[in-house]
DNA sequence: TGATACTGTAAGGATGCCTGTCAAAATATT
DNA sequence: AATATTTTGACAGGCATCCTTACAGTATCA
């Protein structure tokens, strides 16, 4: 019998953390905007209001940047533009690309939701100190670049040794 | 014409620093746990790993834990149990419970994914510096319940609002 | 004992994202 | 100029995740 203990844990992941994070403030800005009066606001929005910028972008842009493929990019654009909030019009410099860009009320919807960021910003600064909110800010927009890099030097390692092993 | 002007935030939204860093955060995992030779692992299981006590839980715990429905965790639970990771059995101090355990291959899972995450504890501990690490753990971890807190209390208003109206 | 609350589960659906594929347009190569 | 490659948005099909609704069994308490 090899039974294989559990390292006790000192304190929780911080991947729990994160995600538990994570799904309330996706709850906390869909819910808010159906509060105030945007009910056709969907989670998967967020990936939009987060990379569109204000004088439009393209999809594939908005694609890499979110993080997401083209395709999935392009499902919640085409989604936006049925209920109103997007408009699409050809690209007049590159024939193959639309330009997305708000609506005007796709304006307002943002501007409401831009808003509520704000004021969210304005509370956990005051709750946890501006000092303290800023360096939660600071290691969490480098968490993804890290574990990029050292997944990939870990790719390396793996590929070496396949190289030398074949 | 009452065009609605956008306004320009200074920096990334909180949310989609969050949001980054989760997709980074379980696409490693499942990616690490792949490569230590367990295939099986899903990004959905994460919330098993995160809220299952060493010594076993309630589904109905971890739910609450995880921030998913009991239905939901329940699903995850017992495909975990059809690989072999988890095993269930009658809570002898309930019977309307069931106690979930890791099996024997699934705590060497656990080990493994464990070791990893310490692994990361470390180097962002070593990144960052272990007080700034420390900070943003503490403001990520208090999160979910401040949105909570202050969604309730605006649906107090709003209740409140609609029974002086009624 | 009966009302209420909590357990896990089932069924069905909505959502989000994926891979594979395509045509059209732009760009690079010959 | 002719061809090959790349890039664009779109479509089809599928899988994973999580939800809502509903239910039966058990616990708890008036």
């Amino acid at each position: 019998m090899s039974r294989v203990d559990l390292p006790r844990l000192d304190r929780k992941p911080f991947i729990a953390l994160v995600d538990r994070a994570n799904r309330a403030l996706q709850t906390d800005m869909v819910q808010t905007g159906h509060r105030r009066g945007h009910p056709e606001l969907k989670p998967a929005h967020n990936a939009v209001f987060g990379t569109l910028l204000p004088d439009g972008s393209r999809a594939a842009d908005m694609a890499v940047r979110a993080g997401i493929t083209r395709q999935s990019m392009g499902e919640v654009i085409r989604d936006m533009v049925a209920v109103g909030i997007l408009e699409m019009r050809p690209d007049p410099e590159d024939g193959r690309a639309k330009l997305v860009t708000y609506s005007e009320h796709g304006r307002q919807v943002a501007a409401d939701g831009y808003a509520h960021l704000k004021d969210l910003e304005e509370r956990f600064a005051e709750e946890f100190g501006e000092e303290d909110y800023d360096t939660a800010r600071r290691v969490l927009s480098r968490i993804a670049e890290l574990l990029e890099r050292w997944s990939a030097e870990e790719d390396d390692q793996l590929s070496a040794v396949d190289g030398e092993a074949g």
